[in-house]
Parts: C-alpha cells; sequence; structure tokens
RNA sequence: GCCGGAGUAGCUCAGCUGGUAGAGCAACGCCCUUGUAAGGCGUAGGCCGUCGGUUCGAGUCCGACCUCCGGCUCCA
C-alpha cells in the first residue's frame, strides 16, 4: 500500500504497515524521535496501522511546541503518575487521566485523603520510572476481557469506562526489561517510550467528581505538567508567574481599583478610582445604546414571589436567589438575579401596537445572585452582578434583524478594546421551560446569525438558560480560564409566561418575542478581564489618573497647580504630586500606577515647553497646547 | 456546596520542636529642595481570621465556624 508524506511523496508500505513502520522506512532517526502520527489530520498512535492511501504527518520529539506532540508527552507523563501512585498508595483505586491544555491530570480514589505534600515523593517516584525506562505496548482486547481483567485488579471505575466507552478497548502498559509495571485502559495514543519527557512537575491537587456528576463520588485529581525541555517548563512556569503578576485580584488593591470583604462576600467595594473605570465604561454603554434607539428604565430590585413563579425563576432558579422573609415566615419575595421579569411588567402596563416594536429596555441595575461559596472569584464571578442589560420587545419577524443588530453591537465594543472574544452558542439545558419546536426554533435563528456574520462558534451543549438559547462571547483571563462575559439570547417563553401582547396589523393580539441580551456581560466581570488583560495599564481614556504633575521643588508647586488646572478644563483627569520626595521615587510610584502621563515641571519648564513622560518611559517636549492636542487624540 | 491548601502590621512575608511578635515596603514626622523607576534619620502601627478546647502558659497543639486561594460541581 502507499501512504501520502506532507510534501505530497508517496511511500510504498507492506500492508498494515504502521506510522512507526512509515517512519522506519525513512530513516532510523525518524523512527526513534517519532511521537505520533496525524493521519489525514488526526493524531493516532504510532502503532496503529496506516490504511492505503492515508495522508501522514509523522511528529517528534524536535515538535517540541506542538499541541498534539505535546498532549502524547502529557498523556504518558500521566500513566506514569497513575503507576506511581499505585506503587506508593496500596488500595488507592484509578479512574482516568487525560492529557489538558498545559498538563495533565490523573483522578484517584483513596483510601485515605491525599496531602499536597504527597506530592514531592509521587513526584520524584515518577522521575524514578522515568530515570529507569519505561515503554508503551498497544493491544487491542474485548470487551468482556477488559471487563474480566479490570474487575479482578479491583478496578470498578475502569470497569466502568469500559462499559461506556464506544468503538474498541484498547490497552496501553508501561514496561522496562520485560517487566510489566503497569497497564491502562487507554484509547492512546502514547509515546514510544518515556525518554523525550525530559522535564515533568506535578502542580496541584483537587477534588473531582466521578464523570463530573456531583451525585458521584469526588476522587483526588493530581494535576502536572510535563514538556520536551527543562526550559519549556521553565518558560511556563514564568508565563504563570507573569499571569500572576497580572492578576486583577492583586492589581485591584495596588491600583486602588477596589478592594473585597468578609462584610460582604462577592460584592465589591469600589474605591475612587475603580469608579472612574466603572464609570467611563456606563457612559460608553449610555452613548452607544443612545445610538441604537435603546430607552434606559429602572425597575425595582425586590419582588413578590408571585413575579417569581410567573417567571420560572421560582421553580428554576430560587438556589441562586436572595430571597425575603419576615421572622420565622417562609420567603414572600426575593431580590433580582436578572432584569427580565421587571422589564416583562413594564412592557405589560400598558397596552402595546406592532407600530411600537420593537421596543429596546437597557438597564444596568444591580443584580444579586447568591452564587456557591467556593465558586466566588474575585470580580470575575460575583454575588453583586452589574450587566449592561437590555431586552428587546419584537415581532417574531424583526427577531434576525435584531441579533443582527446586537452582534454588530457588540463587535463595535469588543474592537474598542482591541480584543476578540470567542463565541458559543449554548443549546437547551436539561432544566428547561418550553417545547423542543420552540427550543428547535430559537436555536436555529441564533446559529443562523453566527453564520450569516461569519462568527466562529462552538457549540454548549446544554449550556443554555432555562427560558432560552444564547450566543455568549467568552474571553480569557491572565491564567486562560474562560468566562463568559457578552450574551444574546433569544426568548419565546417569558412573554408567553407574563401573557404579554401587542396588537397586530390584522387587529388580533400577538405575543412578542424577547431578545435579552447583555454585550459587555457584566461590569465587575468586565473590568476584571480588561485589567488582565491591560495589565493594569489601562488605555488612556480609562485610565483613573491620566496625567500626573510632578514639581521638581516647592518653588515650581504653583505652577504645576496651575498647569492641571488647565488639564482638568480641557477634560481630562490630572492631579499633583507634592514635592515631599525626590522626583526619581515620585517617577517610580507613578510608573507603578501606570499612570500614561507625567510631567516633569522644574525650572528648565514652560507652557511653551514641558517635559511629558509615558508610561514606557519615552520622554519628550512639547507645548502646552500640542501635548492637549495629543491627548484628545487618545 | 464538595476536595485540598491558607489566614501574623495597609502590602509582601519571617516567627524551629508551645514561653508572651519581627523585617522590608507603604504611612506619619523631621532633615534634604529634588531633573525622569526607591535620598537620610526617626515615629507609630498587630484581639496572630472568629469562637471554643488542651496546657502553668497557645501565633504555634485540637475542634467548629468564617473568609480567601487552586480545582470540581454550578453558573448569567
Amino acid at each position: 500500500m502507499k501512504v501520502v508524506l506532507p510534501d505530497k511523496s508517496e511511500l510504498e508500505l507492506p500492508a498494515g504497515a504502521t506510522g512507526l513502520d512509515a517512519a522506519r522506512a525513512i530513516g532510523p532517526k525518524l523512527a526513534e524521535q517519532a511521537v505520533l502520527v496525524r493521519v489525514d489530520g488526526q493524531v493516532q498512535d504510532l502503532r496503529t496501522p496506516l490504511g492505503d492511501g492515508d495522508e501522514i504527518q509523522l511528529l517528534t520529539t524536535r515538535d517540541t511546541q506542538d499541541p498534539d506532540a505535546l498532549a502524547v508527552l502529557r498523556h504518558s507523563s500521566a500513566h506514569l503518575l497513575a503507576e506511581a501512585v499505585r506503587r506508593l498508595y496500596p488500595g488507592v483505586k484509578i479512574a482516568i487521566g487525560p492529557p489538558i491544555e498545559n498538563g495533565f491530570y490523573y483522578d484517584f480514589d483513596f483510601p485515605e485523603p491525599l496531602r499536597e505534600e504527597d506530592l514531592e515523593r509521587i513526584e520524584a517516584e515518577i522521575k524514578r520510572e522515568i530515570s529507569e525506562g519505561r515503554h508503551w505496548e498497544r493491544s487491542e482486547i474485548s470487551r468482556d476481557e477488559a471487563k474480566t481483567r479490570f474487575a479482578a485488579e479491583g478496578e470498578p471505575y475502569k470497569v466502568e469506562l469500559v462499559d461506556t466507552a464506544d468503538g474498541d478497548i484498547s490497552l496501553y502498559t508501561q514496561s522496562h526489561d520485560g517487566s510489566d509495571d503497569f497497564t491502562d485502559l487507554c484509547r492512546g495514543p502514547h509515546l514510544q517510550n518515556s525518554k523525550p519527557i525530559k522535564a515533568l512537575k506535578l502542580t496541584h491537587l483537587a477534588g473531582a467528581y466521578w464523570r463530573g456528576d456531583s451525585t458521584k463520588p469526588q476522587l483526588t485529581r493530581i494535576y502536572g505538567t510535563a514538556f520536551y525541555s527543562q526550559e519549556d517548563l521553565d518558560a511556563y512556569l514564568e508565563r504563570l508567574e507573569e499571569a500572576r503578576r497580572r492578576d486583577h485580584r492583586r492589581l485591584g488593591v495596588e491600583l486602588d481599583l477596589f478592594h473585597l470583604s468578609e462584610a460582604s462576600p462577592g460584592s465589591p467595594f469600589w474605591h475612587p478610582k475603580g469608579m472612574v473605570v466603572w464609570n467611563e465604561l456606563e457612559d460608553l454603554r449610555r452613548r452607544e445604546n443612545a445610538k441604537r434607539g435603546y430607552a434606559e428604565v429602572k425597575t425595582p430590585l425586590i419582588y413578590d414571589k408571585s413575579v417569581w413563579e410567573t417567571s420560572g425563576h421560582w421553580e428554576k432558579f430560587r438556589d441562586n436567589m436572595f430571597l425575603v422573609a419576615g421572622e420565622g415566615e417562609e420567603p414572600h419575595a426575593g431580590l433580582k438575579p436578572m432584569n427580565c421579569p421587571g422589564h416583562m411588567l413594564l412592557f405589560g402596563s400598558q397596552l402595546r401596537s406592532y407600530r411600537d416594536l420593537p421596543i429596546r429596555y437597557a438597564e444596568s441595575s444591580t443584580l444579586h445572585r447568591n452564587e456557591l461559596a467556593g465558586t466566588l472569584h474575585g470580580l470575575l464571578r460575583v454575588r453583586h452582578v452589574t450587566q449592561d442589560d437590555a431586552h428587546i420587545f419584537c415581532t417574531e419577524e424583526q427577531v434576525p434583524g435584531e441579533i443582527d443588530g446586537c452582534i454588530e453591537y457588540a463587535k463595535t465594543l469588543y474592537e474598542l478594546f482591541e480584543v476578540v472574544p470567542h463565541a458559543e452558542l449554548s443549546t437547551r439545558p436539561e432544566n428547561r421551560l418550553g417545547s423542543d419546536e420552540e427550543w428547535d426554533r430559537a436555536e436555529g435563528i441564533l446559529q443562523e446569525a453566527l453564520e450569516r456574520h461569519g462568527i466562529p462558534y462552538v457549540i454548549g451543549e446544554g449550556e443554555g438558560t432555562f427560558y432560552g438559547p444564547k450566543i455568549d462571547l467568552h474571553m480569557d483571563d491572565a491564567l486562560g480560564r474562560s468566562w463568559q462575559m457578552g450574551t444574546i439570547q433569544a426568548d419565546a417563553q417569558m412573554p408567553k409566561r407574563f401573557g404579554l401582547t401587542y396588537m397586530g396589523a390584522d387587529n388580533t393580539e400577538h405575543t412578542p418575542v424577547v431578545i435579552h441580551r447583555a454585550l459587555l456581560g457584566s461590569l465587575e466581570r468586565f473590568v476584571g478581564i480588561l485589567t488582565e488583560h491591560y495589565a493594569g495599564a489601562f488605555p488612556f481614556w480609562l485610565a483613573p489618573v491620566q496625567v500626573r504633575v510632578l514639581p521638581v521643588g516647592d518653588a515650581h508647586l504653583d505652577a504645576a497647580r496651575t498647569l492641571v488646572l488647565r488639564l482638568l478644563e480641557a477634560g481630562y483627569r490630572a492631579e499633583v504630586a507634592e514635592p515631599s520626595e525626590t522626583i526619581g521615587k515620585r517617577i517610580r510610584a507613578a510608573e507603578l500606577e501606570k499612570i500614561p502621563f507625567t510631567v516633569v515641571y522644574g525650572d528648565r519648564e514652560s507652557n511653551e515647553s514641558l517635559a511629558v513622560r509615558d508610561r514606557g518611559g519615552e520622554q519628550s517636549e512639547l507645548s502646552l497646547a500640542s501635548f492637549v492636542d495629543r491627548l484628545a487624540t487618545l
């Protein structure tokens, strides 16, 4: 048979030949360094037979940055981890251990709780295995054989995995010098041997439910990472350090933007400087909404239980709500976790005509969501949520156009911050209202809109809200964790439940459709993500202090104050740093605070000649007038 | 909510096996009068997360709770 190499040349191989055979046919060095083969773009184990006409690409230990090559290395590392844990902790049951972005993990059921310091000896044992050497063999067996084998070994989790696995069952055995060190149920692919694992580190420990199901037993997950070289591991650890420096929780305190307190977990205290950023975002929201026919409204914070029963929140969202009850009473009201019911009531308060539609209500008032204690995270997961929220009431025919409008609007906003969120189409969850037909329709409308705009997206199976599917916009924090920002949702349920109608041109009553949309998402979360994105160095228009003037000595204080006054009059946020410290120290402070411009003012300066320094340390000399002109372009 | 870890001055952290708490930075005061990333000297600052227990004695040991960190689940 023939296979096709990346340069389109053909390689003649005997029938049943594997990726490794192909490598051998090309050269012994390649065969030694090969770690996996891509067949028609799909990763495949070197030991798996190729098919006639396959287009193959061999990856080697030199492809140190290739995600697939790293995944194989890490997957094999996970198996070494499992072997080590089994040897060190008799009675442990093994579950599952895949590679993940930046590393790998393996889940175990330990008879005794594992502690953080145990990682050291486990890591030492893995390193011993590597120095001893392991090579992997692949074998295919029947489902029954696999079940018998794992049942005999006392591995119930593996038995369950065999039961639910689709396709053939394959095993990987790792061994050295003829010993059989560890055999695991695994789809692969794996390395040929452990030599390429040049750097490995167990990083942390966490609990994880079996099969991600909170009703199932909680296992102990050991996380680690591995690389093809020590330098790559060092670089990775350095990147983690850098990410910690960008952490908005740290910068929030350092830059005096906000703080969090036990006094009200999950509810930030916004400091004056943080409020500047916040208000700039609010101004942006108002300005842009006004251009697009949104009308700002304000609706109550607390509603009677009956409202939440009507909306479905009492049934579907109650656990996440702060409820209001008198002494010894059952709750009779709740704080709003979303604005939609208020907007429904507002819409329903008057007779509506098709001529009024679409009606676009915008509101960014405070929402309260009683998030589980363990899920709170700085500004990124809070209990006090403020969205740049709006609800668009329209006819069914108007829905696609309104969705388009929201998508265009979102693009405009995100471009302003020079970020590209990734889109997700979140489909029907198990816990939902409405019929399958309604969901088919709503999901279809959103999907078509994404495709119309050529926006790449992934499907978030079951991640829609209880009342409708949504297009979500996600962004990553400094550590690469993904957070949902904006959301655009199509909803046929709420208007029906609230009995909303409008009079159509046909002189009969119709039920409007509602589009729920928050484009930046929660302002708390958005400020958090922006802080990490900019590492605290906000663009000029968002910077809490835009210009700081440093008089060289007391003699220059008045002139500096006058200069600040001019800048304030020109509409900029400027302040004086009094000369109680040296210039060097005040410059340093301004740099650490990431203030866009500092102006040193001494004997040599005048309004005709200012010494301006930007955040990068770049200095320039220009007149006040041209400085102000320059600021106006930012 | 669950698993693991942590909580000492405003911040970053030290405090060995129990003997009554310490540094740097920040703050404040004085001196210096400053020229583009830390001038000098000094002062003040802590219910060692909270409550309970063991002990002659607890920052240190034990328990419960609270909060935070990393995950899991959840989630807009």
